[in-house]
DNA sequence: CTGAAAGCGCTTACAG
DNA sequence: CTGAAAGCGCTTACAG
């Protein structure tokens, strides 16, 4: 019933090890008796047992290395633990790990991380990228080394990659929007957007999602003020604070990157008469709190810890078994939350 | 550096075979020299080694049995997915499986089938169950013969077993009403809840979270109508055409159970002059389709395919390991989509 | 290019 | 109650 190497092998009249080398494309077998090895086993159904191969490549130890741009940015938190979670599974594979941890987006920082890990030997790399030329190169040469490369949360465009785990901003933009419009039940509502920098890709797209469809679906929705408050608190803070004063015809506010805690604070100082709607993205426990106490109405989310847990899953097996994802996009689910399911 | 079996074994001056069996709980040992056994292996910090575990297990091969109330509707399309690809997974931990389907929650069907699965020798079964004392005796029976039991989308009350795994019903219920409450916008509405039977216990408490949140939070709201369509679409279709009719007043209609398509088959025949907003529940393809063309304005979501995925892997994962979750119930998130977001 | 054999770490039937 | 040994299925260093 079960089709192990050895009846492969002795339907082939060759050895085990012949098999085995022949099946998994290894050098130093004679592509005559390969092909008629690989037609053999295809035809008696083998399949490998992930168990056995785990067992007898205990020997030789792979590392996964992971950067991630998450110091000081709570959102990541949760893209952590679902890293941890996945390199803890691959432990029990024989996979081992190094992890680092940046402060920003910053290219330069990243590529010396990249290449501490490189010292280290790692056999693929597990990545929250910057999208700069700089980075790319750098993916690309360990692409070309067979270090195979997986991106999480943000992607990098113009270089190959084993895959992308993450949402599709775009998207993002469009479900915030069509929310925007629910809410605003048919009446007319001043809108402000207040994102983190046009500069990254991510938030560029957020945005156009947001504007293109508030335009195209909900022309009851008047967008006030676009503003941008590079993921600060203070500056946010700022920001909303003139706002408030400067707009007071605004009905909703729509925070769609990091400084919300400065800009609620702004709000709450401010916004004593009047009731200010909040849409938020992501689940940080600032977003939290304030889902709770009504501040905020709901916030769009875009699943963080299955991002980090996929993308070392994906690179594991990949590292393993050759097995790549049946797409290079894995997109996470991008989803409404309020204060009752959060 | 990394602690196996043998180093155990020396470490503790006995065999490698008392050592499992002491660090396994196999009868058979001095509780003496197990207890020393247990003590050593935590100092020197062991970890079993999944992958020769299960390999060693191969042998002694075990069955997973599943029934799922499925047959006929669409929401468990998904469900079965996420049961599958575990299963698939399972596999290649040398777990194998029967998997028995039936058309709606019929007790003694169930029980048919239960005991179908007990003639087959399963190791554990993982089961949509119906809310009765006769499912309820029998999945008893089922843990005193030492066969864990797991159930999904649904659980049973007064029995206690491995896991559950789906979502909060009352939760679900809030987060309609909430949706429903940011919709209005503070405008007053006429809301009509059309469930399946009051009694489901799932149905009974999802109704419970809608109207208790609505009364507490959204004054603005009104219920004008609760109605049961037993989830049949022709039943449906006729207590929204009769609704339609006799309240001019209504503004939203929430389906919270099955028979979506009947509804809004009635829905589209009748409502030309005013805009009735519409709220789904799951996201079966009549709701997707209905989600895309504007028909329906959001639905909730509950994971089904992480119900089916999580139940089975639980089951299998005590199979193997003799690990139980951290929490018998494990609920899985409930989430609002939009048209952008399916 | 190919085979025989050892080994990965755990489990269990068997013997004592 | 305990130990020695075989075996799970695959991989690779070694010998030829």
């Amino acid at each position: 019933m079960k089709v192990t190497i050895r009846e492969v092998a002795e339907a082939a009249k060759v050895s085990r090890g012949t098999v085995d080398r022949a099946l998994n494309h290894r050098p130093g077998v004679n592509p005559q008796v390969a092909e008629r090895i690989i037609k053999i086993a295809d035809e008696l159904g083998y399949k490998p047992d992930m168990a056995a191969r785990t067992l007898a490549n205990k020997k030789y130890t792979k590392t996964i290395g992971v950067i991630l741009c998450s110091e000081g940015n709570p959102f990541f938190n949760d893209v952590i633990n679902g890293v941890n979670n996945a390199l803890e599974e691959m432990g029990h594979f024989g996979i081992q790990n190094i992890v680092k941890k940046i402060k920003g987006f910053d290219a330069d920082l990243l590529l010396e991380k990249m290449d501490e890990l490189l010292e280290e030997k790692i056999s693929g790399l597990v990545i929250t990228p910057v999208n700069s030329k700089s980075v790319a190169k750098k993916i690309r040469e360990l692409e070309d080394a067979n270090i195979p490369v997986v991106t999480i949360n943000t992607d990098i465009s113009s270089v190959r990659h084993l895959a992308y785990v993450g949402c599709d901003y775009i998207t993002s933009g469009c479900v915030a929007a069509e929310l925007l419009g629910m809410m605003s039940n048919g009446a007319e509502e001043h809108i402000a957007l207040i994102i983190g920098s046009r500069m990254v890709m991510a938030q560029e797209q957020r945005l156009r999602g947001i504007e293109e469809t508030l335009k195209s679906d909900y022309s009851n929705i008047i967008v006030d003020a676009v503003m941008e408050n590079d993921d600060d608190d203070q500056k946010c803070y700022e920001l909303v604070k003139n706002l408030l004063r400067e707009k007071p015809e605004l009905t909703t506010i729509c925070f769609a990157s990091a400084g919300v805690e400065g800009g609620i604070k702004a709000v709450c100082e401010t916004d004593c008469k009047r009731k200010l709607r909040i849409v938020t993205y992501d689940l940080t426990d600032v977003v939290r709190e304030n889902l709770r106490s009504g501040i905020v109405s709901a916030t769009i989310c875009q699943e963080p810890f299955r991002q980090g847990f996929l993308g070392v899953e994906i690179l594991g097996r990949y590292l393993l078994y050759g097995t790549r994802p049946e797409e290079s996009t894995v997109k996470t689910h991008i989803f409404i939350a309020t204060k009752y399911n959060i």
